[in-house]
RNA sequence: GGGCAAGUAGCCAAGUGGCCAACGGCAACAGACUGUAAAUCUGUCCUCUUCGGAGUUCGGUGGUUCGAAUCCAUCCUUGCCCA
């Protein structure tokens, strides 16, 4: 199976440019996808472009990983319905740091390979170039009505939001990194989300009237949750590849609580398994959904992928602790399995002042749980807190000695799966 | 530069002198049900609160009024039309 038939049954294949197939089966190929740095850390709506490098890189071909240093300071307007605020050049910087380091750990640069991975900056290359020679050079191949037929333009001038000319000028910004990487790196192909392909387009437009060369392209649908809600957000917000920001045990969860319906699809993209495996798993998962085979499968998968197997454990075990039996007493966690929970959020609070007693309501403010005595309390009287899995159902409860586990500790629950350990000293 | 229209909570969007912390929808959070799903139903949803209230909001500023999201002036931003 060739790379395009591979992406085209696991879903991950929205639009493709005639001859990109033939052009993959051809030879070697370079091809590239941008990532601006509008974090310091990506999060995975990222995970699916990150993915096509590593299609491509194993395919045989050789994949770029292009930081938008400054495609970054323009802002794409794509999928926007608003101006962006731009973002100040110290935390681009940085951002593109960030960035960078994550992107080093899902390729090879192995130099002694012929198609090891690079990393390239746009800001390199645009650092240099003057205004002048930029609309000289790059604008004058493209027209303003080819520009104004994008659909990201074209929403911005009917909706009424406006558009500024920075924005406006960001397809050809981004279109001349595809001409740049054609020139220098030989590069023929970019990738990148359905979003993208107006911009891409617009690369590839470039380089056919400068050059008389061909480029192609392929990107991704958008990832969607069967629900219609937006994918990769939780309560805690962006679901970040960054460890620190996201930590496994939270990276895990999010994977395993997919839908029925989402497992299903993500478990094609968002894995490497073969077509074959996936689909004894679907079977699986029909005969026995209780069992979440599909969930547990997927979360493994992608948690060893973006943090490696060491954190997938440790994510499992923390998981099995808290939920493998539920109805099990608190007090039946041992030191050891209270302390390892991986990536519960921890928190220390003050031993006398829990001697004394304390009501509950400025306990879970004390701790910051909650972040208000008000919020506290209304979350107590929706009954969506518990201790040491027992549901508060008082806000006037005192929390005493007679309640820590080893003498020393209390869990805490806000809702079923949000869990707080609070160390007492 | 001239004319017209618009700016309301995370988003969409009602309200057009007091009954307005502001209808409704979406998103979000929690509860019930369940499989740590989905769907459904229920509650919460500006901030703080001793749950009685208190404080800060309707692009900015200044004004009229006992009282303004609502009226006036001015400024800013955006769209449309004209130049």
């Amino acid at each position: 199976m060739n790379l395009i038939e591979e992406l085209q049954w696991r879903g991950m294949i929205q639009d493709i440019m005639p001859g990109t197939e033939e052009q993959l089966n051809k030879e070697m190929t370079t091809g590239y996808i941008g990532f601006d740095p509008t974090a310091e850390s990506l999060h995975i709506g990222s995970l699916v472009p990150i993915l096509f490098l590593v299609h491509l890189q194993k395919a045989g071909h050789k994949p770029i990983a292009l930081v938008g240093g400054a495609t970054g300071m323009v802002g794409d307007p794509s999928g926007k319905s608003e101006e962006r605020n731009l973002l100040s050049e110290e935390v681009l910087r940085k951002n593109e740091q960030g960035v960078k380091r994550q992107l080093m750990q899902f390729l090879d640069f192995d130099p002694s390979q012929k198609n090891c991975a690079e990393l390239v900056n746009n800001y390199d290359w645009f650092k240099e170039i003057k205004f002048l020679d930029f609309i000289r050079d790059v604008g004058k191949h493209i027209t303003v009505n080819y520009m104004m037929a994008k659909d990201s333009v074209k929403k911005r001038i009917e909706g009424d939001a406006g558009m500024s000319f920075t924005e406006f000028s960001y397809q050809l910004v981004q279109g001349y990194d595809f001409f740049w990487l054609n020139q220098n790196k030989n590069c023929k192909l970019q990738m990148g989300g359905s979003d993208q392909w107006g911009n891409i387009v617009t690369g590839t437009e470039l380089i056919r009237r400068k050059t008389g060369n061909e480029a192609f392209a392929f990107t991704c649908p958008l990832i969607t949750k069967a629900d219609g809600n937006k994918f990769g957000k939780t309560e805690r917000g962006n679901i970040w590849l960054d460890g620190s920001r996201t930590s496994p045990f939270q990276f895990y969860q999010f994977w395993l609580n997919a839908s029925d319906d989402d497992a299903e699809k993500w478990i094609r993209i968002f894995t490497f398994l073969s077509r074959d495996a996936i689909h004894m798993l679907i079977h699986e998962h029909k005969t026995d959904p209780s069992a979440r085979v599909l969930q547990k499968t997927l979360a493994q998968e992608i948690t060893t992928f973006v943090h490696g197997k060491k954190e997938y454990e440790k994510a499992i075990a923390t998981t099995e602790k808290l939920f493998a039996n539920q109805n099990a007493p608190a007090d039946s966690l041992s030191i050891e399995d209270l302390e390892g929970m991986e990536g519960v959020i921890k928190s220390s609070f003050d031993l006398s002042r829990i001697s004394q007693g304390i009501d509950i309501i400025n306990f879970l403010a004390e701790t910051k749980i909650f972040s208000s005595k008000g919020e506290a309390r209304k979350m107590i009287q929706g009954g969506g807190v518990s201790i040491n899995r027992r549901k508060v159902d008082s806000e006037k409860m005192e929390i005493g000695t007679s309640l820590l586990l080893h003498g020393k500790y209390l869990l805490v629950q806000k809702g079923k799966k949000n869990y707080y350990l609070v160390n007492v000293n």
